[in-house]
DNA sequence: CCGATGGTTCGGCCGGCGACGAACCGTCGG
DNA sequence: CCGACGGTTCGTCGCCGGCCGAACCATCGG
């Protein structure tokens, strides 16, 4: 009976609304120092400090010091994909709340999702990649069909590198602004390096908030959506 | 910056040692009593009754009342899903814990996870059923084969049924205590449906532990794994 | 060598939450 | 109608954990 506290003690780590919002605030997928961390939870660097010193013995973050900085980045892909479904049941959990909160629509329209995109138009992709037989989806086991691959090459999408990672190359990631699937896995994370290659995007400092112009995002319409 | 707060009051939900135990046990898919959560937490009826409320205004439990018992379950597959990640994590956080805890081997061995078969036993399957070419695997994208329906067909595993409900077909479930695959999705909840009516095994009452005959185990092994 | 700045450690304060006992409400089985 | 039992409500207590200020250590840029 001893996994019960066990899983305790990481949800309560993540409990706390001040390492909430650190590790919310990593989910952009860079390595942040301390004291911006600090700045982001709202609290005084040795609180953060703390914080920080504890999730790093719960392994949910890695760090990497750099002279007198302290750099943290989320620990490995699974911690992100634990809060991206605790972001999934958190948001219609509090069903009410999400009415009255309008929140930055930029955020909902195109965000960075760990290492590749999500919000409205990362759906709107998944769909259109779904609708032109690039992707095969039964239920949430996505692959890539070999119509795929060559529509791959055709945009000059690196899938040698892609798939060269141990990790898997289509995964369907739920959305919890929209709550439908966009595409996640090494393959989504090459479709977003694409687009900053492009120049259709680039991210927002210090925030989650992908930047589309207007012709990027007519490109990236265009060639994957419907 | 709402949502950091929001996924902060769910993981602290979580994050009590009591509700945790509680929502641990209802991982085996069954309705269980308060009473019987209160005993399984270790605590008074009272203190479980506020951990239910609070369960269940968050949306994490659904309960149903019969008479006089108030019988929950877990929400929602999703919040079945987000537990099992927890578990994922929070395993080789303890990373030291883990060698100085036995634990139930039978636990290890076979168990259900939600509705579907977890633990040595799952994972053999899982292994065997890929390697026959049932399931062709792509990192964790999963499909039944053309191949894989004649051989369902064969062994009378009711596909329809299974493909019936929207919830995925094939879904590739973490084993936490593994660390490997095993096979979840409405065919994981039928293959395990089709052991209890084989007679190949049963439930042990109060305990996600899954008991195979001998010759059921037998069977098991010889028709799906390697 | 000296400020400036990033990060950490230490003590102490305080609020919140979990725990319980006791009393209460409802349903069940006679 | 009456005990028995499942569940809930209420009030109280105690502890744990988050927070801060102050002092301290380390690194950087001269």
């Amino acid at each position: 009976m001893k996994d019960g506290p066990s899983i305790a003690r990481v949800a309560a780590l993540i409990g706390d609304p001040g390492r909430a919002e650190i590790l919310t605030a990593l989910m952009g997928g860079q390595a942040l120092t301390a004291t911006e961390l600090a700045h982001v939870a709202d609290v005084t660097k040795p609180t953060a400090s703390g914080h920080l010193a504890r999730l790093l013995d719960t392994r949910l973050v890695a760090v990497e010091r750099q002279g007198r900085h302290r750099y943290d980045r989320l620990a490995d892909r699974d911690v992100a994909q634990l809060l991206e479904s605790l972001m999934g049941v958190a948001q219609r959990a509090g069903a009410v709340r999400l009415a009255t909160s309008p929140r930055e629509p930029a955020l909902r329209k195109a965000r960075v999702c760990y290492d590749h995109l999500a919000g409205d138009l990362g759906v709107m992709v998944y769909d259109g990649l779904v609708g032109r037989g690039v992707l095969s989806a039964k239920g949430n086991a996505i692959s890539l069909t070999t119509k795929g691959e060559r529509f791959c090459r055709e945009h000059g999408i690196d899938l040698e590198a892609a798939s060269a990672s141990r990790r898997p190359l289509c995964r369907a990631c739920l959305d919890w602004s929209v709550r439908r699937h966009h595409l996640a896995g090494s393959l989504g994370a090459a479709l977003l390096a694409h687009c900053y290659e492009r120049g259709w995007a680039k991210r927002v400092k210090s925030s989650r908030v992908v930047a589309f112009t207007a012709a990027g995002e007519l490109a990236l319409v265009e060639r994957f959506a419907p």
